[in-house]
This record gives structure tokens, sequence and C-alpha cells, in this order.
DNA sequence: TCAAAATACTTGACAAATGAACTATTCACG
DNA sequence: CGTGAATAGTTCATTTGTCAAGTATTTTGA
């Protein structure tokens, strides 16, 4: 978050907005739009993040991870965890384990792979976890209040082929490997 | 991000591409596009950062650092680095030191302000900047090769709307503050 | 005009995430 | 079968970024 993270700018932001003319008008419409896009994100994410650590005290990628274990009720192997979240290996066995301390999940040995663990919420982490969702549901509705449906509605429709485009792109970079 | 990040799966993006069933077409519509908005973003943002570290072996955060040097000219003071990349002040007093270490960059100081520096790209860094540029803007292209200008247009657009509101969102924020 | 508040930057301790190396187990298939 | 490759998870050094405190300077307003 990272994510942490940043506007790009080869052709900024503010510049589109008015701050200093020149506006680009070439063939960068599709780096105009993966700017504007990531701008966008990266301040909604911010915001997310800053809400739950002062509202609930914790770490989006905390709330991330319930979130997903919330989801799949049955449980997940942590490698699928860790696609999901797209976070490394590492990184998802120090998320188990804090959770794990504060009682949030457990992990269960999976019955047919004698390397994998299950790890699922507890009962207090399906509680916690739901009481923040409710919160964090209103807060993207508050900051989405601004588009009508029909734009949501696009983007949506739009970003769902983008998604297509992006994951036909992995693929087939895997096929070069 | 930092990344570094995540798909917040409340609803999540595997269940709507069918993995799941359940469509959950409730009025989550907002909170839906936010989840796939998320998911794009990170999933590029991924794989434009890890390019730039096999192609040219620097971060992103350093791309993106240089990026909004290049664009203005005049160079930027460091604050002002740090608003338009949105990290922290610390940040960006380690990105300026190790990118003046290799030459990118150069500190001189403000006329009007003593306390400040000013941070502008070498000639070096500008073209090495250039150059990265380039390549960059090709992998956006391709990645947004799947959607057609109709789409593009529509996504910057509403993108365009959301973000004013964003900001509107903010400064009301603040007011309360 | 001058003291208090705000701003620009640096520093250092800490938190979060990565990447690579390692163990244990399972899979692929000659 | 049995061996080599792949996979699940852990560990740890390193990178990246935050946060809070500290210095220097500028701004504000009684």
């Amino acid at each position: 978050m990272k994510h942490h993270d940043a506007s790009h700018a080869l052709l900024s932001e503010a510049q589109e907005l008015g701050h200093e003319g020149r506006a680009a008008s070439g063939d960068h419409a599709a780096l105009k739009l993966w700017l504007r896009m990531l701008a966008s994100t990266t301040h909604i994410e911010a915001e997310i993040r800053t809400r739950l650590r002062e509202r609930f005290g914790i770490s989006l990628a905390r709330f991330d991870y319930m979130a997903q274990l919330f989801r799949y009720k049955g449980g997940l192997k942590m490698r699928a965890l860790s696609r999901y979240l797209m976070v490394t290996g590492g990184n998802v066995t120090g998320l188990t384990d804090e959770l794990e301390a504060d009682g949030m999940v457990q992990r269960d040995a999976s019955p047919a792979d004698r390397r994998a663990w299950i790890v699922r919420l507890t009962p207090k982490g399906r509680r916690a976890f739901a009481a923040m969702a409710a919160e964090h549901e209103q807060w993207i509705l508050d900051m989405f209040a601004g588009l009508d449906v029909k734009a949501v509605q696009q983007l949506y429709t739009h970003l769902g082929a983008l998604r297509v485009q992006l994951v036909r792109h992995d693929s087939s970079a895997e096929e070069k490997a």
C-alpha cells in the first residue's frame, strides 16, 4: 500500500483540472484514464485506511483478510488467501499469526493436504467483522453518493471488461515464461 | 502498497465472475463497484511495479516521484511533492536523498522561503525518466487495449465526477475538525 | 511588534510488505 | 512404485512507508 501510493503524473490530474493548461489531448486517453483511476482509488483507500484505524484500531490489511474469510464460510487455505489478497505468502503467515493471537481466526489442519491449513473466522472474529463491515459499507456509499445510478452501472460494466482483459493479458504473459 | 493491496471482498469478484453463485444483487451497487475498481487498480499497479523493477530496477515510488518533477519543469517544493504523491514528508525526504545520491534530482534552496528546498530533475534524471515513461505508457495502452474508445471516455468522465465528489467530501470533513 | 501558531523539512523508531531460502508434503509420470 | 518438480507454509533480512518528535523559519493577529 500499499500502498502507499501515487499518481504517476505523467499527465497530472492537477493539470487536467485546470492548474496548468495544455490539456494534452493526444492519444493519451488510456494513460490519462489510468492516472485518474489510480488517483481516485488511492484517495478512497487512504480514507478507508484512516477510518478503520481510528474507528476500530485495525489495519486495512487485516480488514481485507477478515473480509475474505467472512465470505468463504468454510474457510480458506492460506495460499488461497494470499492469491485473493494479492499479497505474499509471508505476509499471510504474519497476518494469520496476529489475528489468531487476537482470537479472530483459527488454523485447522486440512484433512486432504497435510501441508496446508484451513483458516476460518472464529465466532468472535465473525461478530467483529460484521460490525466493521456495516460501517465500512456506509463510508463507501457516502463517497460514491455523487454518482448517479447510471454512472455506477456503466463504471461497473466497463471495469468488468477491463478486468477480463487484464486476466487474459496475464495468462498470455505466463505462456511466455 | 503498498500497496500493496487487496479486494475487501465483502462481495468478492470471484463470486461475481461466477465462482460461487448468489449474485448478491442487493443495493450494494456502490460497494460492488468499489471492490471491482480496487481489484483492477491493484492488479495494474502490481504489474507496473514488477515491470519497472525488472526492466529498470526502479521502485514505483521513485518512478512516481520523477514523474511529478518531469511535469513540473520549474521544480517543486518537497511539501508539494508530498501532497501530490500522497505520501508523508518523511518518505519524500528519504526518496529525495536516494535520488539525489543517484544524480537524478537536485535540491536547490528556495529564494522565497529559507525553510524550503526546490527539487528538480537533473538532465540525467530527465533523460532517464523520459526513457522509462515511454515504455510505461505502452504497458498501460496494452493493458487497456480491450476497452473501446467510448468505454474509455465514459470511465474517464465518471471517474472525474467521482473525484470531484471525493474532494468535496474531504473538505466538508475538514470543516468538522 | 512580538509571541503563538503554522509550515518545511529531517530524523529515528517502528509497522507492513516483499523476496528468497528453507522444510515438509504432494503430484506427475517414466 | 520412486524420483524430481511443484506446492503449502514459515522464516528472516531488507525495503518501503508511517508516525511523532525536533529544528528552523515564516505567518498571524492581539
